[in-house]
Formats: structure tokens, sequence, C-alpha cells
DNA sequence: GACATGACGGCAC
DNA sequence: AGTGCCGCCATGT
């Protein structure tokens, strides 16, 4: 539409990659779809997205907060559906990333 | 057309 | 180790 395609659709592509359980980072997103340092691009991307068909949920920042609870239906939905999924957070609240963090097939 | 903002990341201090 | 600033691309005003 207003881009060639929509970087968009790239975003959404990528983030459906996620399985349950698992997440991703909008840097390694980024990283991703060529654009090493465009991370707010994709967190951008997800909050146009439909979060009916992108699991934008399972997509946190490289610290493992959730930074974008605030833009779901309620600040506790990302986490409650993360929780859902078997995702399991620290004392502090971030998610494991060590134990949780999806790792794209770069084929 | 220019300025300001944004679900971030990395580097400098 | 914690805090701050700059950079990046796209969108909105």
């Amino acid at each position: 539409m207003t881009t060639c395609r929509t970087f968009y659709e790239k975003v959404y592509e990528l983030v459906r990659l996620i399985p349950a359980g698992k997440v991703s980072t909008y840097g390694i997103i980024a990283e991703q779809l060529s654009v090493r340092s465009a991370a707010r691009m994709v967190g951008w991307a997800l909050n146009k997205a439909d979060l009916e068909k992108v699991p934008a949920h399972r997509v946190v920042n490289r610290n493992g907060d959730l930074t974008g609870k605030g833009h779901f239906f309620t600040p506790d939905t990302m986490r409650r559906m993360l929780e859902t999924e078997g995702v399991t957070f620290r004392p502090d609240g971030s998610v494991n990333l060590e134990r949780h963090l999806f790792r794209f097939t770069p084929s």
C-alpha cells in the first residue's frame, strides 16, 4: 500500500512463524528484514497489526520486557497470553529469553 | 516539504 | 551497573 508491499507484511509473516511458548525480539525481527537498527518500525508495524492475526504478544524487546503490553486490551493481557502458552517469567517480570527466545532460521 | 513521534538497540558517559 | 543520547525507517500533523 503506502510502501512497497509494506514492510509490515514481512514483520507479520515473521511474527506468525513464532511458535506458542516462544518469543522474539524487535531487534531480531528487524535484522531478519535487513534493517538491523529499525526495531522501532517493527513495533510500529505490530501496533498497526491485527492482534487477531498476528501473535504480537510473542514479540518483546531485547531486554525481555513486555514493552507493548500497554497496547493490548489490558496491560496484563500480553503476559497472560504468554503464560498460557507456557512462557515463564523472571521475578522482575521479564521473559526468560534464554529459555523462550525463538531463533528464525536464516535459511 | 519539514518537524515531531514511536511496542527499540547499541554505544558512550 | 545504571542512565542518557543518537541512530534508523516510516507515518502523522
